[in-house]
DNA sequence: TTGTGTTTTATTGCCTCC
DNA sequence: GGAGGCAATAAAACACAA
């Protein structure tokens, strides 16, 4: 038979091992040392850090109790309670019943209240102090797992995220080369000397597409650019899901027309283009701003999540 | 069998609440 | 000031590969 009872001779909290002792001098072989924790003497005069297990007591042999009983006198008798206060402590690993009962009993609240933990403690074979540790480290694992799911819930998130930003990012830089290459195009024809102004060629040019003379190239670009405008009002849409209107992350209702800023790539990047610099350019951007792409408008979009990590972004925050 | 990593039980110290 | 909760940690029990 393996008893457990630990005294903490530091713990002023505490005069445990002397009231047992006292108490184990007053037993009567016919009341078992249980009866003095469980039918009715108050628990509070175990102490907050008393640790007393008697649920050994009828582990004689490996038979295990049955813990769902009451605590009958085994009448074992002096002896045995003798051998029982005598034992080393050791630590006891609760039996697979009593752990699903307390796993039940979590499931239906994961506080402990005070009578509950009594009757669980009764039921159970257990010392109330007992079943407040299990509750709390039980509690402590479902923290743990909590965090797990989280995490993994927001780094599905992340990837979803980035693999969309990413597949943007491409198509971006692709059709920034394609209006890199109109421009050049169109920059070639105004400087190849043709009497009429740059402005009648450019407004010209519908009139040509609809009578079919259509340059297959502008007319690409200016679908693609659309189509570009429209994922990223989708990303504005996604992002304002995760900043809030005052995220500084957001200008709000700074809209710009595209090339408007003399900038091709500010459609993600803050970062200045080359193409900014000519002044020639700018006019012509201006003008294709007016004619080409007469609706497009770009919300301003702030730099993209970090692949590294997503640890220092505001938006990943916990909350319980 | 033994070394090692993981899980479970229990303690300690600090904090908050009443 | 006592009771109870939590984080950190110790230590026993357990699992498992070599």
């Amino acid at each position: 038979m393996e008893g457990v009872v630990g005294c903490e001779s530091a713990n002023s909290r505490s005069n445990l091992c002397a009231l047992l002792q006292a108490h184990k001098s007053s037993f009567g072989s016919s009341q078992h040392p249980e009866a003095f924790f469980l039918s009715g003497s108050s628990p509070s005069l175990l102490g907050r850090r008393s640790m007393v297990s008697f649920e050994d007591v009828h582990q004689v042999n490996g038979l295990t109790r049955p813990f769902f009983g009451s605590f009958d006198n085994d009448g074992n008798g002096d002896d045995e309670l003798d051998e029982y206060f005598h034992q080393p402590e050791k630590k006891r690993r609760l039996t697979v019943d009593q752990v699903q009962y307390l796993e039940k009993s979590f499931e239906v609240e994961n506080k402990l209240e005070p009578e509950r933990k009594i009757q669980l403690a009764k039921d159970l074979g257990l010392q109330p102090r007992q079943v407040a540790i299990w509750f709390q480290n039980r509690r402590a694992r479902w923290k743990t797992k909590q965090l797990e799911k989280d995490y993994d819930a927001l780094h599905t998130t992340y990837d979803t995220l980035k693999s969309d930003y990413d597949s943007l990012l491409k198509e971006k830089d692709k059709l920034k080369s394609e209006v890199e290459s109109l421009s050049d195009k169109l920059l070639l024809r105004q400087n190849n000397g043709t009497s009429s102004s740059v402005k009648d060629t450019l407004s010209r040019e519908p009139q040509e597409k609809q009578v079919g003379d259509n340059d297959s190239a502008s007319e690409g670009a200016v679908s693609k650019v659309s189509v570009l405008a429209c994922k990223q009002e989708e990303i504005s849409s996604a992002k304002s899901d995760i900043f809030d209107s005052e995220s500084p992350h957001y200008t709000d209702g700074v809209h710009s027309s595209f090339l408007e800023a003399g900038d091709s790539s500010y459609v993600f990047e803050p970062e200045q283009s080359d193409l900014s610099q000519d002044e020639d350019d700018n006019l012509n951007k201006g003008l294709l701003t007016s004619y080409v792409f007469p609706k497009l408008e770009v919300v301003e979009y702030s730099d993209p999540p970090a692949p590294a990590g997503f640890e220092d972004h505001a938006f990943w925050s916990w909350s319980y």
